[in-house]
DNA sequence: TCCACTTAAGCAACGCTGTTGCCAAAGTGC
DNA sequence: GCACTTTGGCAACAGCGTTGCTTAAGTGGA
């Protein structure tokens, strides 16, 4: 908790490197790193130094003059490193190799059935990872693995995943950092989507990750970090109680909005379902006074717009301005798997 | 956002005032300071002897030998710094002077008009403070402002207070600091009574504030921090949708819990009524994975524990362990006020 | 073409941070 | 009484960002 000198180094280091990230192809000079970081400009002469020296950046040109001396264009080199994003899902497999700006390099995919047990499912694991590192690229920083909730990222164990309970307990994450021996980092696959998004340079600072797939589930970033809670539970949404006295769910609770959302899901009417997701998402901005909604998972990806609009129209008619968007793709969670040992690197989500 | 050496040495000594703070009357010795920081003992001392020449910290006693020097207590000095926290309610004004440890040193009440339009409720504002510094008790750190929302704490606006327009876009904040000559801060009321009950030593990492008064809010605190959102609207609990088209409510949504609970009220279905409230509170705990509820407002403190054990029993039947509990009385938003000027001292809710 | 001016960025000296190595102070217990 | 343990201050130190100055590299008017 107490800062000291080296501390503050690295701290300052990773900030400046978290703004060539986020600059991204365009650049950044030196006066603006010091600008947008309030240290001096000798200060960032001094880090960004330090971080060519180490090869994580570079020079790249010259702005145009505005009367003096034009100044020096510095990027991230994302070459540099490369991190493994592992979607472990109930029923497919999704790995892949990110370099340092988190663009996907490589990919492998294949079906696994969560139930057949720990053992097979994470030699599949360790299977499909070492395939992508068989061709070393690099400095590989480490492996993010992303699994349906609930879990416990701190201690990198499943707890009781509906429907497998022979997971509850096998310590994942340091099986499979022994299997590959490489860093391991676990979280909960809404988690992992929502920061893989916050991550984006566009990313506002307050969002949902709203993921309707097989569950209903919400990946919730504020202020720009993660929340996870204690207990790795924060964005259980799908048990939001929206209906009281509603039809009863296997959680114990009754109205539960997975349930009619699901419901509805079911009978095929895919607006009403738009319009009970709506009315989730409605809930979570007007609590958390969020910025932006951003739906995905299966469900949503086959009939994206039917959702988008139906969730903007419950939001619209709150008078609540906050935009829905869509999440990029089918692969949101490995990429934002892969964030998780990228994040670090850029001074992000400190205490995992 | 970049850290240099005066930044770090002032966060160090936050730090450490703020274990003094936490450690109470018992005090603290140096080595645990050490322990509990991750600096070392010898940077700990020189801190600790800053802190003494600035009369904010002073040795008092030893601890019992284990084997060899005893330990040297070191206390914080409540009475080096002063703070007012005003809670300006819809038909009441409380105005109290707290000390270091936020211990209220003296007390003012009168009742007041909200819609008596700004000027004459801000002298009556002006009057009550100036007669608590009457007797000047030492250094003023400044006031803290407490009011119902909605408003915008960075700007020190209130927004359309319901049934007070007159209050939209008064600089509250600038004008009170310009006739007071002190610093004013901002904030809605759950959301000081929440930072209030966050700063106690006991206090969990994750809670909810609920109140339930004239209206129905949450005063969220997520990490040891106060959650505001970006526009101040964090904790908007009273319109979250809790039955789904059910009762029109003013906000132009369906079935809000606040309809929803204060017409249970009204009824004078109390259980009822906690029934409902529970459902908010567990909905809360689900999405945010709080650790703990703390009920209050002039409702539920009619009847706590009517509304203590409906809640708890929702809690429970959905199974979950989150414990609920009472916020202190009938001044928490008061003292909570007086924080907001007092936590910054402690390094807490840096940005506001 | 020249030259004054502006802006960028590195070099060197500096102040200040927490750290390290050492030692005095103040207890315990054989 | 003495060996031992633990606390905490003193002094020297490495390394951080800052300050003052110099050099590099442009623009634009005379």
């Amino acid at each position: 908790m107490g800062v000291n000198v080296p501390a503050l180094r690295s701290h300052n280091a990773a900030l400046v490197l978290d703004l060539l990230r986020t600059a991204g192809e365009t650049g950044i000079s030196r006066l603006e790193l010091a600008e947008r970081t309030g240290l001096t400009p000798q200060a960032v002469s001094k880090i960004t130094a330090r971080l060519r020296a180490e090869g994580l950046a570079t020079e790249a040109g010259h702005r145009a003059s505005t009367g003096g001396k034009p100044r020096t264009v510095l990027r991230m080199v994302p070459s540099a490193a490369y991190a493994v994003g592992v979607h472990l899902d109930r029923d497919e497999l999704t790995a892949l190799l990110t370099d340092l700006a988190g663009a996907v390099v490589a990919l492998r995919r294949r079906p696994v059935d969560l139930g057949a047990g720990a053992g097979p499912v994470l030699d599949a694991v360790t299977e499909e990872v070492r395939a992508l590192l068989a061709d070393p690229p690099g400095s590989v920083l480490g492996v993010g693995l992303a699994m349906p909730g609930p879990l416990d990222h701190r201690a990198g164990v499943p707890g009781r995943v509906t429907g497998f309970p022979e997971w509850a307990g096998h310590p994942v994450r340091d099986e499979l950092a022994a299997r590959l021996g490489l860093p391991v980092v676990l979280d909960k696959d809404t988690n992992a989507a929502a920061l893989g998004l916050a991550l984006r340079p566009t990313a506002p600072g307050s969002f949902a990750y709203v993921h309707l797939g097989t569950g209903l589930g919400a990946g919730l970033v504020l202020g720009g970090a993660p929340l996870r809670g204690d207990r790795t539970g924060a964005g259980e949404l799908g048990h939001q109680t929206v209906q009281l006295d509603g039809p009863p769910c296997g959680c114990g609770g009754r109205g539960c909005l997975e349930v009619l959302c699901l419901a509805a899901v079911a009978r095929g009417e895919l607006p009403e379902a738009a319009r009970i997701l709506g009315t989730g998402a409605a809930n979570l901005v007007r609590l958390l006074d969020i910025d932006q909604v951003l739906l995905g998972g299966r469900v949503v990806l086959a009939a994206p717009s039917v959702f988008a609009e139906g969730v903007r129209g419950v939001l619209a008619g709150l008078g609540l301005s906050a935009p829905v968007g869509l999440a990029t793709g089918r692969d949101a969670v490995a990429e934002g798997a892969a964030w998780l040992t990228l994040a670090p690197v850029f001074g992000k989500q400190a205490e995992l």
